[in-house]
DNA sequence: GTTCTAGAAC
DNA sequence: GTTCTAGAAC
């Protein structure tokens, strides 16, 4: 009895008597369709008084009968307290006398969970205890007939109000509808979630007739479907195994193998259940001890801005505990600002077990790492690596040494993995956010300025990282997810490991030679770079320095320039001078008949926006040996005139000072993007440049990327050009003056004897 | 950064 | 036929 009477008396509201409606929540759904959890959770974060009467325990802890659920149904009632009839409520006749206890007082609703028919069978199969076959057999031919003869409610028996829950989301929405209801609140009446019981069960015969040669199985004869099923589940090792395995965002076509054929009138789940889901734990709030509220608007802000982008796509905020502060804010949060809560919702369970404990399918988890990526330590990391095995390091290791906080990293699960197999887990997203920890390294001491910046980082990258795998996913050959709202840079900014995931799904056990293999082609492609030494790791995450402000990463193509300044001794052909501060080289595709490069030889200054003041003395010293190298030049041929500056946003990884003649007489120079990005404002004069970072400490960067699609302007008398070829041709014979702008302060440099010619 | 490809525009 | 653009791949 005592089970049956749960109330939370601690979320009570104090000295206020609940003067609201009480209503009785008839819950409806076979055995292992989670009725139980559903009620124990509405309770336990409910600030409603409730009490679950349960057929199955209401017998002091044995199964009781309808009349005594009745009974205590009504005094529950009488004492104001709202109630759920936790039994299977299948057919109308078992619910219509629990309708009744509903009046002009009393709201009658129904939460139908009607959850597929191998779920519901694998839960009570573990719930029971019985693994073996014949018993997981046993299971499945009573829910099977249970639900062969179930009756979906209908308003027209007395209910004010019905949800249906076809998926683990929609249950989850439904929980969040419930235990946000307070004494006092109502909730709207009417049916919501129902699907059209007609065009489901055509559309799942359909499919089952395309699958098997035998249709028999598919009548509504009971003894067929009792068999069916029970041979069904009898030849599988584990039950459980089937849907995970099997499960992939892109695989529409496995999972619908996956259904059950008996369960043509219950099962063919084409709703959000199946689309790929990300699940992740709340960063930084556990053991870098980030606040909470700003954390959860965080999320929520982030997850909504993933949910408006990305259709097709869940994310699941997992808890370990209903209890958890986090989950309960970011649900109330979402649940205020209207979040789908289809595609957005939390969910309280081991983020390592959501399918085989929860029933919850996530093809992609996040690990909160640390910034070394080990397994061990505490929490989610240590847990996630142990149910993962030593596979998950390796593959992590193979990718990344380090994690920067506000980033992340893609690692295709091993299929070694139990994570892989067991779980239907396809890839985990390490990510790392900031630290309010003192006890942990690199303590933001409360700065939480800095702190949710590196919040909102994390979670970007995260939720980027995430639909990388869908759109990597998506181009599979059988792929038809949409990512409508995601321009391609974008997502591949974020993850260059999209590509390899996708080879990775389709080649898994192939993995370590395809790598190589594309090492070494690497290697040939690239001229000057130490592709050997440049791991995968590398790829990801190469952006030693964090400043809070929003990096790409770079591509492995985009690293070339940063070996050669780490290790120019290794690049001996390709470099024209090496110092401590640079190291100078010919640009691979000079766009001028001279074209150099010096690069920064300083680790973190990835690009002009690390550049700060204490950079001043190198970014003389660049200025310095480019113009070396321009005179040198001019002494061979004094017709060339050298223009020497920067790219703001460049492609190539490692600051670099671009010594360019100005003929731009080259064969290289073949796009729009190639001559604006030294003739119009996107070229930062190195002059300018040390100006601007002598007076305010750092470059003015102007982010305008319209810049690069300019018309073509001829650089010295303005004259535009429809075409690259028709603007070569011109500048090939234009003689004027260069414009006055580039005559100051030095900005171009001439032999002494031409500079009547370029200023005449 | 480049190459390659396909398709569209001229 | 040439040029441009966009996307994918490296």
């Amino acid at each position: 009895m005592s089970e049956s009477m749960e109330i939370d008396d601690a979320s009570k509201p104090q000295g206020e008597e609940q003067k609201g409606k009480p209503i009785v929540v008839i819950l409806v759904g076979a055995p292992g369709s989670g009725k139980s959890t559903f009620c124990e959770q509405v309770i336990s974060l409910s600030t409603r008084p409730w009490v679950r009467v349960c057929q199955d325990t209401i017998g002091n802890g044995k199964a009781g009968t309808k009349a005594q659920c009745l009974q205590s149904a009504s005094s529950a009632l009488a004492d104001g307290k709202s109630v759920f009839i936790d039994r299977c409520n299948l057919d109308r006749a078992q619910r219509a006398e629990f309708v009744k206890l509903g009046n002009s007082q009393v709201d009658v609703h129904a939460v139908v969970l009607d959850l597929p028919a191998k779920l519901c069978i694998s839960r009570s199969v573990k719930r029971s205890g019985h693994e073996g076959n014949l018993q997981g057999g046993k299971a499945a031919a009573v829910v099977n007939r249970m639900l062969q003869n179930k009756e979906l409610p209908k308003l027209s028996e007395g209910f004010a109000r019905i949800t249906f829950c076809h998926n683990e989301s929609d249950v989850q929405g439904a929980l969040n509808t419930y235990s946000a209801l307070g004494p006092l609140d109502t909730l709207p009446q009417g049916a919501f979630g129902q699907k059209n019981p007609d065009a489901k069960v055509q559309v799942g015969i359909t499919k089952f007739f395309k699958k098997t040669e035998s249709p028999a199985n598919v009548g509504p004869a009971t003894t067929n479907i009792q068999e069916s099923a029970s041979s069904k589940i009898a030849e599988e090792k584990d039950p459980h195994l089937k849907g995970p395995v099997s499960f992939s965002a892109n695989t529409g076509e496995k999972l619908t193998e996956d259904e059950d054929p008996v369960m043509g009138s219950v099962g063919l789940d084409v709703s959000m259940n199946d689309a790929p889901t990300l699940a992740f734990p709340s960063i930084s709030t556990s053991d870098f001890k980030f606040n909470h509220e700003k954390a959860s608007d965080i999320i929520v802000e982030k997850a909504e801005e993933f949910v408006n982008k990305i259709k097709n796509a869940r994310l699941v905020l997992v808890d370990l505990t209903h209890r958890s502060k986090i989950l309960s804010l970011v649900k109330a949060k979402a649940t205020k600002k209207n979040i789908d809560s289809n595609r957005f919702f939390t969910f309280v369970g081991d983020i390592t077990q959501l399918y085989s404990q929860g029933g919850l399918r996530c093809n992609v988890i996040a690990n909160v790492a640390n910034w070394r990526l080990k397994p061990g330590g505490g929490g989610v990391n240590a847990a996630i690596f142990s149910a993962a095995g030593p596979a998950l390091d390796v593959a992590t290791k193979a990718r990344a040494k380090s994690l920067l906080p506000g980033n992340s990293l893609v690692v295709p699960v091993p299929s070694t993995s139990p994570l892989f197999s067991r779980e239907g887990v396809t890839h985990v997203i390490h990510v790392l956010g900031p630290n309010m920890n003192p006890e942990r390294p690199n303590c933001l001491n409360n700065d939480y300025g800095t702190g949710c910046k590196i919040l909102r980082e994390a979670y970007t990258s995260l939720f980027e990282s995430f639909a990388s795998i869908i759109k990597s996913q998506a181009k599979l050959p059988k792929g038809t997810i949409e990512i409508p709202g995601f321009k391609q840079s974008e997502v591949q900014d974020h993850s260059d490991s999209a590509p390899r995931n996708s080879e990775q799904k389709i080649k898994r056990e192939n993995f370590h030679e395809s790598a190589r293999s594309k090492k070494c082609k690497g290697s040939q492609a690239e001229v000057g770079s130490d592709i050997s030494d440049s791991s995968a790791a590398k790829v990801n995450l190469s952006n030693e320095k964090f400043d809070g402000s929003t990096k790409k990463a770079w591509g492995s193509w985009a690293q070339a320039l940063y070996h050669i300044a780490m290790h120019p001794e290794k690049h001996k052909d390709d470099v024209l001078e090496i110092s401590d501060d640079i190291v100078v080289l010919n640009d691979l595709y000079p766009k001028g008949r001279r074209h150099l490069l010096v690069l920064a030889r300083h680790q973190g200054l990835d690009r002009l926006a690390d550049v700060r003041n204490e950079h001043l003395h190198l970014l003389k010293t660049m200025h310095a040996v480019g113009l070396k190298w321009a005179e040198k030049f001019l002494q061979e041929d004094a017709s060339l005139v050298f223009r020497l500056g920067y790219h703001p946003d460049p492609s190539m990884r490692q600051l670099h000072l671009h010594v360019i003649s100005q003929d731009f007489d080259s064969k290289h120079l073949k796009h729009k993007k190639h001559w604006n990005s030294f003739n119009t404002a996107f070229f930062l004069d190195s002059v300018d440049l040390i100006e601007e970072v002598s007076s305010q400490g750092k470059a003015i960067l102007k982010n305008d990327e319209n810049l690069l699609s300019m018309e073509l302007r001829c650089h010295r008398c303005r004259s535009a050009h429809p075409t690259i070829p028709r603007l070569k041709s011109h500048i090939g014979n234009c003689e004027a003056p260069f414009p006055a702008n580039l005559l100051q302060n030095g900005r171009l440099v001439c032999a002494p004897s031409n500079a009547a010619a370029v200023d005449s």
